[in-house]
DNA sequence: GATGAATGAGCCTTCATTCAT
DNA sequence: TATGAATGAAGGCTCATTCAT
């Protein structure tokens, strides 16, 4: 990579960042463009010099920072080899990640969550997004089945769900109401591992 | 009160309703008072008879959802006198309810979840909401404490979290990528009640 | 039509009137609805209740002068019996139109001319406009043809162009140099009148 | 002219030659210097080396193009010693030039046409090519009254404005609704030739 | 000389809100 | 009370132009 697009990409980052704050803290609807250059340190206008567009720089914004969280997952698994050792990966890398760049949290989630809330036309890649997260924590079950833990042959879909929202409702309760995010996430990862034997053994067969 | 009253009473209901729908289906920013109006079936300038800014029927209608829900919250636990009919009795209304008027669903998790994302102003009376909803389902773990499933001196927070979590997960897991709902709510109560003598047992004494 | 209706109209009427003289002067391109307001009287936004674009204003008021002047270029050859005749009555009219309403003839002009510098989707609107320009003068040709000055089975498509081609050469000195409109028409006139039947002999025969 | 000079006459030329294409597709307005630079293949910024403002662009390209066209229209009325040749030799020398740059008629008629469509500042020297075009066609009429067949005491106004108008109305028909350029040129010239005895009869005398 | 980058000014359009009827 | 109409205040985006490299 030449000087140039050195230069250039490291001013992508530097919006980025700057929009990821934005968008975090106002949600995409309630920040404009002036907003988000203002926290850039630039013309509104140059803003446009690296992004199409609102919407384009809301959608880069939310896969960069996802993908960059994602990695952080995969890793995390990739390093434990049972299914207890994964769910503590799990939970410790969203801890970490999370007191770094709260911002980050806030905009994924926003993102995540309100697909209706974004932009129209990114919907689908924003519900993509959500596949892909699924996919990432897709190994702490395959570490469950391999254990006897859980069955291969069930739908697995409520698992993903609760591993999730468990995960999130810590880092949720934190940002809205300011509780202890440690503790939290400590409570939040007991009450899967202790509570997914049960779960396991209440899953119907595989359907949709 | 008056019949002239009533009337009144009556058209602010048809309005909410209304905007429940409209906010519920693409968010408050999203939405234009046009929108609500058309979805009303009057003219835009008649809401400002009966509200006075589109954050004040906004609030409305999340205060006036968020209230049917909560007595529906409240007579569940009133009719049962266990811990695990308590959260039998919570999933239970939450199923029906969510059922009959998703867009309630959508609405209350777009406002309890994002403060930001609707009017900034009416953030305080948001938290009150949610603190509020907190105080909902404390009779859950007063029968919890009763049962000696739990102690008094603990600091009870991340139970709150962790049921309201666990609760809307499967909500939202229905609501976004179309799971199942019926399934999801089964696999979230039993996840809680089988994981929650374990978080009981980790749980720190009281402080905040 | 209802008293309402009435004065919606008559506020369309204002605008389409305001924008004419606008456009007229100033073109599409550097024409701003800001402008188009400020002569109206009202503000910008006040002409979004009436029309939804720059674009469509521009188009109604193209057609609607185009109408108008349409509708009398018709009046003007229905009362007159020869090609002789119709030619002046043609002329005439364009005269007292001229007069009446330069910026008219500016506007009409600057579409036909160019629709490529009006806005892109409306050039078939106006290509269309140009075809009914040319159908309203046919019975001038007709005439010609119904008293032997032309053969019915030749390429007439040339004699259209010169008959309209004459006659605004003189309304553009008019407008561009400030030449004597009067004097410009009349000596259109005598030359169109006094070369056609050259031209009209040396017509190809019907082809495209 | 030293080496230097003339390279940088070259890129003149090539900027010009670009500009013009654009210019006469798009008209002045609807022409961004962006769209000219790529064009041109060079970057936006590079025009400003060469022009100091989209204006100056616009003007030199007319004034060049129209400077080519002229020198051609001179030359050719030079070569023809009677009325009826020079009428001839003006609209061949049309007709080469407008098949061999359709863009450059375009943008000539654009530029003459409407003062008000181009740039408002370069109105005064957009006048000033008027009344160039017109000198340089007044052999034209210098021989007709050599000849005896226009009296040189009446004001010849119209005579410009009927040849030049009978001249371009052909070129516009071909340009807008894509007439045959031949065949309306040789009707054009036929109307002018047959007509004019009649119209030079019925000029006043000179006044303005 | 050439260019990528930056930007101020401006344009079209939307929308919450007000007001006269 | 209901509403059509009017509008000030943004907001997203473009573009001619400048400047540092």
């Amino acid at each position: 990579m030449g000087l140039r697009e050195r230069r250039r990409e490291h001013t992508v980052q530097l919006i980025v960042a700057a929009a990821a704050e934005v968008f975090g803290r106002r949600g995409y609807h309630a920040s404009s463009m002036e907003e988000v250059a203002k926290a850039t340190g630039c013309a509104t206008a140059t803003l446009y010099g690296y992004f199409p567009s609102k919407e384009a720089l809301f959608t880069k914004v939310v896969m960069d920072l996802m993908g960059a969280y994602l990695a952080g997952v995969t890793a995390a698994l990739a390093g434990a080899s049972t299914f207890e050792a994964s769910v503590h990966g799990l939970f410790e890398h969203f801890e970490r990640f999370a007191e770094e760049q709260a911002a980050v949290i806030r905009v994924v989630h926003t993102a995540m969550r309100t697909a209706q809330l974004g932009p129209t036309t990114s919907t689908d890649e924003i519900l993509g997004l959500i596949a892909t997260y699924r996919a990432a924590i897709g190994p702490v079950f395959d570490r469950a089945v391999a254990e006897g833990l859980l069955a291969a042959d069930r739908n697995h879909e409520p698992l993903y769900t609760l591993l999730l929202g468990t995960l999130h409702s810590a880092s949720d309760a934190w940002l809205d109401v300011g509780a202890d995010l440690r503790l939290g996430l400590h409570a939040a990862r007991t009450l899967f591992l202790a509570g997914f034997p049960a779960v396991a053994a209440v899953l119907p067969g595989e359907s949709s």
